[in-house]
DNA sequence: TTTTTATGTTAATCTTTGGTTAATAAATTT
DNA sequence: AAATTTATTAACCAAAGATTAACATAAAAA
């Protein structure tokens, strides 16, 4: 449960600054922004675990943020917080997709447990597997559920988390630019020096891994990110 | 959406039977107990859908109820009625694995939407066949409802509710992933630092009974899980 | 070319997770 | 209420995994 990511939208920088820490406090990362706007820039720009959302905002209300943010991603738990008790704006809040919704003035403890039960909910989700996770990269063979890369008259060669989720997403572009930001993003949840060595550290230990067949290697693209080659 | 069942426990005859009524035009079909026990009596003789719970009640409270309803089935969605706002009973309310919250006064309409959101969600979730009790691993027979591990040429080994459940879902997930998410919320009913400390226990347990057979062998799945393997 | 920036590689260190045993606590049975 | 079984907790160690530092090399920009 710790660790996971909060985006925070509210515009009253006090108690967005308030309730920020005491999230942190709890083990989340936040980010908070301060209206719909940077909100949704925000949200695009990384990966979060939960959004919670204040309704009444400048420039981008919550709704409206929610809706945006629903288009880009089907999953992400999303939170209300509300001054209104009007019965119109909560059914217009659960029309949009929220996970819940909460009246202000609010006790903390209870919006604590309402943000655990929730992602708690959403990790227990079984999910039709739509996500792929069997690849075949020239001789090779990943699952990536399993963790497990086979080679033939091998034995399986056992995959780290980060290892098998960057090979992954590197055979999903199979042929073609895999972004470095895509990857830090996405699996190094954070974009910045250390996590783009520890990106590279893990392009080299692939790259051994890969060198039984010589049809596959990774290539780097100078300041773009790598292709996984696979001749055929 | 029609016609799922619904378990309501109120003991103010008015209000239940408005509550009811309500229920009932918008396509439900709904059982009205009048206290926990008469809700529990009713709850064993059917298969509900959802239980809508008041906190308040003479004999048994609410509490009380769902958390036999919960040993006895631990699937079906729990909503709460409760006047009280007081922040000790919401979050005891979530300990004993509510759904949702609904303080008195309500809107019956954010009480419907509450009600689909829940049965809708419960619906899509796809979970592996639950009633199936006997399963072939090797050379062993399992058999989770009398709780007995058996293997040609031995006593049939005994094994404890949880040494059960966890060999049960491990069988479910054969030769595939059971993740320890899963396992603690199912089975632990709570993902801390010490239920999973609690499973790798039971985890040694069940090596031990399963060393028998040379062809099955638990293998863990580092931050993931783990694989009930069985060689063929 | 020189300088800067990005990538490659290795090894050390730090962090998290899992395995095991044994002691205690809680629940069940006798 | 004693005995037995089951479950939890603690402590400690081992293994796996991830990050970081340091230094080397390659590519692009100045």
């Amino acid at each position: 449960m710790e660790g996971k990511k909060i985006l925070l939208v509210e515009d009253d920088p006090n108690f967005g600054a308030v309730l920020k820490d005491y999230l942190i406090i709890n083990d989340f990362e936040v980010t908070l922004a301060k209206n719909g706007m940077e909100g949704f820039e925000k949200f695009k720009k990384d990966t979060f675990d939960l959004c919670i959302l204040d309704v009444m905002m400048p420039y981008k209300d919550g709704y409206t943020l929610a809706r945006e943010i629903r288009e880009k991603n089907l999953e992400v738990p999303i939170i209300f917080l509300t001054a209104k008790t009007l019965k119109e704006d909560v059914l217009k809040g659960y029309k949009v997709g929220a996970d819940d919704y909460l009246n202000k003035p609010f006790d903390s403890e209870v919006l604590l447990m309402k943000i655990k039960a929730i992602i708690q909910r959403k990790a227990t989700e079984v999910r039709p597997d739509t996500t792929k996770f069997e690849f075949e990269i020239g001789k090779f063979h990943l699952n990536s559920k399993l963790r497990f890369l086979t080679f033939p008259g091998q034995e399986p060669i056992k995959l780290s988390p980060k290892e098998c989720e960057l090979l992954k997403m590197l055979a999903l572009h199979e042929n073609d630019l895999m972004p470095r930001e895509l990857a830090l993003t996405k699996i190094w949840r954070d974009d910045n020096y250390f996590t783009s060595r520890s990106m590279d550290v893990y392009i080299a230990k692939l790259r051994k891994f890969l060198k039984l067949d010589a049809n596959v290697e990774i290539l780097n693209i100078h300041g773009e990110g790598f292709r996984l080659v696979i001749k055929k």
